[in-house]
This record gives structure tokens, sequence and C-alpha cells, in this order.
DNA sequence: TCGTATCTACGACCAAGCGTAGTACGACGG
DNA sequence: CCGTCGTACTACGCTTGGTCGTAGATACGA
């Protein structure tokens, strides 16, 4: 589905929020002169795409990310993967050939940290992973 | 950049064919009922995206992918990876959780086949657009 | 030399998605 | 009762992708 610009900054001020923030917030956030609406447009959209969530707050919404932008960023590594690639394995090798050293050696870790197991749940708090959640799909 | 539905039906004829396909040829193969200029008009963005490469043949061009599919994927992948991650580690890190075991296995093993090495690029079809190469950027 | 079949080059149209914003309207505090 | 704040709805311009039509060049057989 892959984000617009704007949306990329907005989601950017979502995250690094520590806590959900109203559209307001949002908008005194964001550097650019946006009028307040354009905002909370923008905000609905990623509503819609189910990419943020809204939680009533009063008369007014707060809003907050849907998932963490390295799952995001995951599922939509995925969506690449998926779309072109029928042969999946295929097409992760040439990845790794195209990452870097650093990046995989990050995988590396990765892989390691999450043995062939499906069970791959450390102790770490993941995230809501009931019907849908890291994967606002497109 | 992501390709369009008709696009990558396209593409799927290019690659599944052992040799440069004309305009004509690529229509004839794809199922649909597509006017012949439609399907020109595809190939011709595709070229002009620098996915497809066009040879002259004598009236005609034949087209042909500027890298194999899987080549792509990965690059749109890192797309992805570079479009919502700066911490491309910790997405790597998601993506790993995301993807099944059989992916996870590849991965280890595309892993262990190029080593800590920089420079990994293969003999294959660099996308020659002269301005820029290895990537269809976004 | 004509007519016809091919091609490419251009331009057009429509739908969808994104950036941007105005207007209408209900709720609230003075 | 009135200004403020917030949402809902609508809209418009742009870009991109899907889909063609038409025009011009060219090759080939009659």
């Amino acid at each position: 589905m892959a984000l617009g610009e704007l949306e990329r900054a907005v989601m950017a001020q979502l995250w690094a929020a520590p806590a959900p923030l109203t559209v307001r917030e949002v908008h005194d956030r964001l550097d650019r002169e946006l009028a307040y609406t354009t905002v909370m447009t923008v905000l609905g959209r990623l509503a819609k795409k189910g990419v943020v969530r809204q939680e009533r707050d009063g008369k007014a919404y707060r809003y907050t990310a849907a998932s963490t932008r390295e799952q995001l960023a995951a599922s939509l590594m995925l969506d690449a993967l998926g779309d072109v690639g029928e042969d999946r394995t295929a097409a992760l090798v040439a990845f790794v050939d195209q990452v870097g050293p650093e990046e995989a050696a990050a995988l590396r870790a990765a892989l390691q940290a999450a043995p062939p197991r499906p069970s791959a749940m450390p102790e770490v708090p993941q995230p809501r992973t009931d019907g849908e959640q890291s994967g606002p799909e497109s």
C-alpha cells in the first residue's frame, strides 16, 4: 500500500510520541505549514488503511500507529517480496546479495534469535497478535 | 516505484521468454484482450523506468527485462526497507519475525553463501539506464 | 506505383491515490 | 448568544497506471 510523503511524516510523529496524539498535536509537531484539516484528512486516510488506530477522547480523537515502524517496514518488504517473486527463496537470495554487510550481519543476528521454531516469541512484548496487526495489507 | 498489475503481467512474459520479445510477441502471449498499443505503451513506460531494456531490431524494438525477477523483488524490498525504516537493522529483525520458517531457512542459506563481502553483484544484467543503475528507485 | 500491413511516436481519457484545504455543523465555555 | 475547537464531508490539482486512437514512416506484394 505504500505511504505517501506526508503520510510518512505524520507516521513519524506518531511513532516519535510516547502517547496517542490528537490531530492538533500532530499538526503542531509537523514543521510544515499545513492546514489543520489537511492533517486531519491524512490521519483519517491512515486510519482507513489500518495503519493508525483512533480512539475517542471526549470530543476529539487520539491517534496511535497500529504497528511499529519496523513492523510496517517489514510488512512492506513482505509485500514487495510477494508482488514480484513467486520464487520467494530465490528473491531472498538476491536480497541478501543486495543488502550491505551490516544489514547482512543484522539478518544473521535476527535469524539466530528466531530459530526455525514457529514459536519465535521472545519475552519481548509482542504487540497485539490477534486477528490482524502487523499487516495493514494492501 | 512498484509496478502496476499489467506491468507485472508484461514483465512476467519477458522473464518467461528465453529471448527478447517484440511488442507483438508480448501482446500475443498475454492472455488478456488488449489493444496492441496498450502493450506498447506499457512497454514504453517500463523502459522509461529502466525496468526493461529496448534494443532496435530493424523497424521494431525487442524488449528484455533489465534485471531478473528476483533482483527486482530484492530492489523493491530494499526500497521498502529504506522508505519507512531509518533503523534498518531493527526493521530487518521484524522482517525475519514475519517471514515463515522456510523463508528464514532460505535467508540463512543465502547468508551462508554470501559471507561478509561487499560488492556482491553478480554478472546479472544491470539496468543500463545511463544515469542510474542498480536501482529502479522509487 | 498503390494499397496494405506493421511499427513507433504522441496524445487522450479515466480511475485511484495523495497533498491540500474550504465549508458545514455540533459541542462547549463565557 | 457567540466564538472556538473538532469532526465530517466535499473538492481540486497532480501523478500514475490501464487503455486506446490516430498519425506518420516503412516495407512488401500486386
